[in-house]
DNA sequence: GCCAACGTTGGC
DNA sequence: GCCAACGTTGGC
């Protein structure tokens, strides 16, 4: 059982998005970055928990949970060439980059916003704060049990 | 909207 | 395989 942040444009997908799907259940995909893609091909198992992440926004923040349904399998985006997401080096036999599928678990009642987590002494260690641009990350089980934690409305000095 | 950090591309 | 040029992410 592993822990991961994933990251999201709210203005693209939300985690509001994310809970108004069928099953609260949707595909992680459009991942096209290879550090995020080996994590989420090597390492993303069923039954995983995700922090859900906000970036590009105005007050970028970890906002909830979620869980893995479904391990990694090619993204289908990658072969339409319709899609932002095709990439013409890819093929059904080659596919190159991978989606999972995650289902809503929990809002937090309160936002952790990441000015907070930069600040918080067991937090400066994550992946979040040392490197800015990795949309798929892992995160510690300490980590994870904290952010729930500030995520269920204790405030930042409780 | 700016810009720093980082990733990718492509010429050589 | 190096590295300059360029593109993207994402906080501020």
């Amino acid at each position: 059982m592993n822990y991961w942040l994933f990251k999201s444009e709210p203005d693209e997908y939300s985690l509001d998005d994310l809970a108004s799907e069928p099953d609260q259940t949707g595909r992680w995909d459009g991942i096209r970055n290879y550090q995020a893609r080996n994590f989420l091909r090597d390492k993303v198992n069923a039954g995983d928990g995700v922090l859900f992440y906000h970036s590009a926004c105005k007050v970028p923040a970890v906002v909830g949970t979620a869980e893995v349904m479904r391990a990694a399998y090619p993204d289908p985006a990658q072969l339409d060439p319709e899609s932002p997401y095709f990439d013409p080096k890819a093929s059904d036999e080659n596919p190159r980059w991978y989606c999972v599928d995650i289902r809503w678990q929990s809002q937090f009642a309160r936002a952790v916003p990441l000015a907070e987590i930069k600040q918080h002494p067991a937090l400066a260690d994550m992946v979040l704060v040392k490197q800015g641009r990795l949309s798929i990350q892992p995160v510690t089980a300490a980590e994870w049990s904290l952010l729930l934690q500030l995520g269920t409305g204790a405030g930042p000095g409780l």
